[in-house]
DNA sequence: TTAAATTTTTAGTCTTACCTAAAAATATTT
DNA sequence: AAATATTTTTAGGTAAGACTAAAAATTTAA
């Protein structure tokens, strides 16, 4: 059995190094997960023994299959309760995390899988993070930073990185969501900002906002 | 902040005891959340340290208003998750209750209340039960059990009190279900069988079955 | 109304998941 | 390549929530 702490430290290592094929550092994954290195190191050996990760000392950790496969199963679980949250409960995509941190620690295969088929099997959640099958797999992502396009090119914004609920809201404020068609009008080298268009407004937006907007093309 | 396993207690608490208000035994808090005397001791004090239980050492306990208030609402959605698994995603009654133990400590104001939004406002869950308002209040059953019937009279099945598996499965086997009109036909006195009817069926069912189904008249 | 049985509490342990402080290993500078 | 800085690990400790075994209180029976 795999407890909700061990699972949140599968998650860790699972976002901090490309689903967890990466070696990530015990500092990192401390920062991610809010406790002390040294907390990190006793869970890290408790996931090597059960054969989730593979450990040496001082070399950081990755995951093994297995370890991969479950923190992909938590990670389908939260996104699916995003979607259920977002599309029939009336929360706002930055209303969700809290709770969908709480519904991914949930044990039921059924339930996944029903709520799945419920949702009519979505691909993405409301940030547009793709959400795994039930084997771990996720179509990769093909989309691309709005700071790394050129001006006059446009797509749709289709995936944020940061979804933090600061960043969320000023999305909300500025009239920003998923699937709208954003074009690039320009660039300024000064402060490394950027015009954009959107269907209903011309607004400038900076290096950091730009770097956490992804369209595909 | 009420824990996980406080809330166990307080369910049990106000399972054993009409709502909480009598008074119930160590003991039979144990036997209901499979621990032992010493353990619910502690615990015991720890609800009564915290305002949610009236405790006075060899005496019981009962929970207070703060506490009654709490259980009703892990309560509330506990059988408000079991519609929503229910009538949305295709569990049937006997498969429930496992789930909706892990769902009912989910913590969010927001979605207990959009869930039941969501379901309509159900006041019964699966198995009869009613489901606490906002306030924990839930409305009185007013069913009795078949047992008590008199021979010719009929009602609806509204309600069964033991709601576990192996019941309920014996309740499918045995095409009975929540909504059936169901009449008394015969009372035999030998064994305490009663024969009953259904729309489709004639049956005999025994003293142990009849205590658990109860009708509205 | 004592004696016996039962229930409840206390005292002392264990495990999980965290912590701090110090030691060990690795990385970075000079 | 030594010295210094950083990272990681170890050692030892804490709180929550469980346990066993023994003591205390209450209840039941003789």
């Amino acid at each position: 059995m795999v407890t909700l702490s061990e699972e949140n430290y599968l998650k860790a290592i699972y976002h901090l190094g490309k689903q967890g094929t990466l070696s990530v550092s015990t500092n990192a994954i401390a920062e991610k997960v809010s406790s002390k290195a040294s907390s990190v190191t006793d869970m890290i050996k408790k996931l090597a023994d059960k054969n989730l990760a593979n450990y040496t000392r001082y070399q950081g950790v990755s995951l093994t299959n297995e370890g991969r496969l479950a923190a992909a199963l938590v990670i389908r679980k939260h996104r699916l309760w995003e979607v259920f949250l977002v599309n029939k409960l009336n929360f706002s995509w930055d209303e969700v995390h809290e709770v969908a941190e709480q519904l991914e620690h949930v044990k039921s295969l059924k339930l996944v899988n029903e709520l799945d088929a419920f949702l009519e099997f979505p691909t993405h959640d409301p940030h547009g993070d793709p959400i795994p099958d039930k084997n771990g797999n996720h179509s990769p992502i093909k989309s691309i930073s709005i700071f790394d396009i050129d001006a006059g090119n446009q797509g749709i914004l289709s995936f944020v990185k940061d979804s933090t609920d600061v960043f969320l809201k000023y999305l909300n404020k500025n009239k920003l969501a998923l699937g709208d068609t954003i074009k690039v009008l320009d660039f300024e080298p000064f402060d490394n900002s950027l015009t954009i268009e959107t269907k209903s407004q011309k607004m400038i937006i900076s290096k950091e906002v730009a770097q956490n907007l992804y369209l595909s093309i």
